[in-house]
DNA sequence: AAATTCCTGACTGAAATAGTCAGGAATTAT
DNA sequence: ATAATTCCTGACTATTTCAGTCAGGAATTT
């Protein structure tokens, strides 16, 4: 599996997403503002993510993104996998031929280290965060900080 | 962190090693040559090493490489730590200053994961596959494969 | 003295990352 | 209907990282 600030970007949006479930959609130029992450950069990932259906669009005003699953049923693997294309770590993919038709010295070693960390990764799903109070602190403190909410009718008070 | 190729030929080149520490030091041109991996890209990562003070180099003939502490004692967090620079995944490196100054929405979530992580990866240590009977099979294929060893005392039999 | 091997630093091509830009499609509000 | 909003798409660009190359020097053994 590949672990950078793609997954990061990927995961940060997807959280800021799930802890304001009850507020409707999101759009991606809020979670640009606050998360500091690119707007283009976001459409790209959150293209993949869609794919993935890990999300859904909604068009016009009003509109944003939206969990597809409850946040309980999306992990951080999901969404790492999703913008990541791969999660093997395996040069061969599992399949053993890695070296000239054998097993490399390490094949065993990326394959069960691949299968611990999708473990690993599959248990943190997105609600184990969205319920915590330290958490919902700081939503608020964003939320009035840079305005959120404020033309809805579940704004922000 | 970040698991990347990088990380991947670390290890595995430092398995190579540890595989082998009974016929003394391993010279990266065995390595290259075995693994498939560069000799130029093999030296660069091991100077990284050796700063960290995972290997040692035995200069001139009948040198090459070999682990400066134990085979028990050196895990897969310690190898690609070394290459891949840093491990933590928070983009603050913990400070919790990611957000105009304040935690942002993630940090929590980064943090324990690059605990959880690291605290999973040191606890992969390199003689683990040391004595498999399978991986052992596999090394002495390649050494004959490869003619290793055969102009020195301790040659393939 | 010659061969071997580590060791260093600068350089290069290719790929991934991150971001930009321009415009179209669906939906809502006026 | 029209305008505004937002998703959505694809092509383009800059930067960084990955991976490999090259040239040469330093330590050690034979």
């Amino acid at each position: 599996m590949k672990l950078s600030t793609k997954g990061r970007y990927a995961v940060t949006a997807m959280m800021d997403i799930a802890l304001h479930e009850k507020q409707g959609p999101i759009t991606l130029a809020d979670i640009s503002q606050c998360q500091g992450i690119s707007l283009s950069y976001l459409e790209q990932l959150f293209a993949k993510l869609r794919k993935q259906g890990l999300v859904k669009g909604v068009r016009g005003p009003g509109g944003g993104y939206r969990l597809a699953k409850s946040a309980d049923q999306i992990s951080v693997a999901d969404i790492i996998q999703s913008v990541d294309e791969k999660l093997d770590m395996s040069k061969c993919g599992g399949r053993g031929n890695c070296s000239s038709g054998e097993k490399c010295l390490t094949h065993q070693l990326w394959f069960e280290l691949s299968c611990k960390l999708y473990k690993f990764l599959s248990g943190i799903k997105l609600d184990q965060y969205v319920n915590r109070p330290e958490i919902n602190e700081l939503v608020k403190k964003q939320d009035t900080q840079y305005g959120r909410f404020l033309n809805r009718s579940n704004a922000v008070a």
